[in-house]
DNA sequence: TTTATTTGAAAGTATTACTATTAAATTTGA
DNA sequence: TCAAATTTAATAGTAATACTTTCAAATAAA
C-alpha cells in the first residue's frame, strides 16, 4: 500500500490554506513540525510563534500558508480523513457486503501504529491529534459557513461510504447515517477514554474499540 | 419535579471554583449571564471582560469566583450532569430493569425543551452549551490532573449508573461501559449533527436521538 | 541576468488573560 | 447601631497572543 501511496497526493480542499503547504519545502516543514508541536503542547497552547521557533522560521512566514491555527487543524483533519478514505476504498474493494462492512469498521476504528513513510506526515502522531483535537475543528460558531465552504467534505464523504455499506448489509435498517457517524466519532471518543478515563470504557489492552463496534453493529443489524 | 428541586441545591465539586457562585447575588449573576454569553458567542470568543460588561460588573470581580473561563465551563458541565443525574435517579426509581433502562436512555438523550425555573440557571440554554462545548472541557492537556482533582466525578457517575442498568438487563453483555459512554457522548454529537450536518445523521424533526439509541441498545442487548 | 517570488527580521496593534492596589459599598455581629 | 470585616468596583499594569505591515535579503524563474 505504501508504494501505491507514494505516487499519490492527498487532496485537501483548497480554501483551507492561503498557500498550498505541499508547494514548498517551508510549507512541508510547517505541516510536519506543526504535527509534532500540536502533539506536544495541545491545540490550546499551540502558537505560530512557537512553531516558528521550532522550525527556525518566522511567525509571519507561517501566516503566508495558514490564516490561523484553526485553519491548520482543518487542514490536518482533512488530510487525515482523506488518508483514511484512501485506505477504506482500497482495502474494502471487491469484498462482499458483510466482509466489506466488517473491514470498514476495522479501518475506521483502529489506532494507527506505524508511520507509512510515504510523506513528511507522521500518521501515528496525526492520529493522536485527531483523537484529542478533531471535534474542536467543528465545534465552533463558524461551522455552518465553513461547512458551506467545503471544509468538511472528506469527513462527510467517509461517513456516507460507511452508511452505504451498512445499508448494503441491512437495507431495512432505519438509522444507517446515525450509526455511521456514531462509529466514527464514537471510536475516537473510546480511544480517548481508554487513555484518560478507564473507568467509563471497556476498551483496554485486550479489548479494542474495533471489537466493541463490530459487536455493536452486527448485533444491531442482524436482529 | 420542580417543587422537589426547589429545595435542593445542585452540588458541584468544590475545587472547581475559587468562591462558590451560589453564595452571593453576584456569583449567581455570573453563572446566569455566563450561560447567556456562552450561548451567544461560543466558548472561544467568550471573555470575562465581555461578561463583566454584560452584568455591569468588573472583570476582576469575576476572577474572584472562577480562575478562568475553562473553570467556568467545568462548573457548568458539572452542574448540568448533576441536574441530569437527579432526573435519572428520580424518574427511573422503582422501575423494572428493562423499563428502567429505556427511561434512562430517554432522559440522557432527549433535548431540554423547557426551563425548570427552580433556579437562576436556564437549562435549555445550558443544554445547548453542553452540546456545543462539553467535549472542550476534557479535551485538554490537563485532563489527567483535573480528573484526579475530581472535576469529572459526576459525569463519570452518570455513565456508571447507565452501565449498571445495561448490565441489569443483559448480565452477559461484554461492553456495558463503552455502550454507556457511547450513548451519552454520542447523543450530544447527534444533536449537534442534526443542527449543522444533516447529511450524516438520520436525526431530524421526526426522528430523535432517543429513538436511534433505544433501537441500538435493545437490538444489541436482545440478540 | 533581470525580474519575480519567497522568506526573514523587526516593529506595531489590538485583544486576551490575567494580577495588584485601593477606595467605596455592603454585610455582619457584638 | 456602630465598628469591623468582607465584598465589590475602578483603575492600572503585565506578559502573551494573534495577528498585520513593511522592507530587505535570498532564491528561483524567465
Amino acid at each position: 500500500m505504501d508504494s501505491l501511496l507514494s505516487n499519490l497526493k492527498i487532496a485537501v480542499p483548497e480554501k483551507i490554506y492561503v498557500k498550498d503547504p505541499e508547494s514548498s519545502a517551508l510549507g512541508k516543514r510547517i505541516v510536519e513540525h506543526g504535527i509534532t508541536l500540536l502533539n506536544e503542547v495541545g491545540f490550546d497552547s499551540f502558537t505560530f510563534k512557537k512553531l516558528g521557533q521550532l522550525i527556525g522560521s518566522n511567525e509571519s512566514s507561517i501566516y503566508r500558508y495558514f490564516e490561523s491555527k484553526h485553519k491548520l487543524l482543518l487542514y490536518l483533519s482533512s488530510w487525515y480523513w482523506a488518508w483514511v478514505e484512501y485506505q477504506l476504498v482500497i482495502e474494502t474493494h471487491n469484498l462482499q457486503p458483510k466482509d466489506k462492512l466488517e473491514k470498514a469498521i476495522t479501518i475506521l476504528t483502529r489506532s494507527v501504529k506505524e508511520d507509512s513513510n510515504f510523506s513528511h506526515i507522521n500518521e501515528v502522531s496525526l492520529n493522536k491529534i485527531i483523537i484529542n483535537e478533531n471535534s474542536k475543528s467543528f465545534l465552533t460558531k463558524e461551522v455552518d459557513q465553513e461547512n458551506k465552504d467545503g471544509y468538511f467534505v472528506i469527513y462527510k464523504r467517509i461517513i456516507h461510504r460507511l452508511k452505504d455499506m451498512i445499508s448494503a448489509v441491512s437495507p431495512n435498517y432505519k438509522y444507517p447515517s446515525s450509526l455511521a457517524s456514531t462509529i466514527i466519532d464514537g471510536s475516537l471518543h473510546q480511544h480517548f477514554l481508554k487513555q484518560h478515563f478507564v473507568s467509563i470504557t471497556d476498551c483496554c489492552s485486550n479489548i479494542t474499540p474495533t471489537e466493541f463496534y463490530k459487536d455493536l453493529v452486527f448485533n444491531t443489524l442482524t436482529s
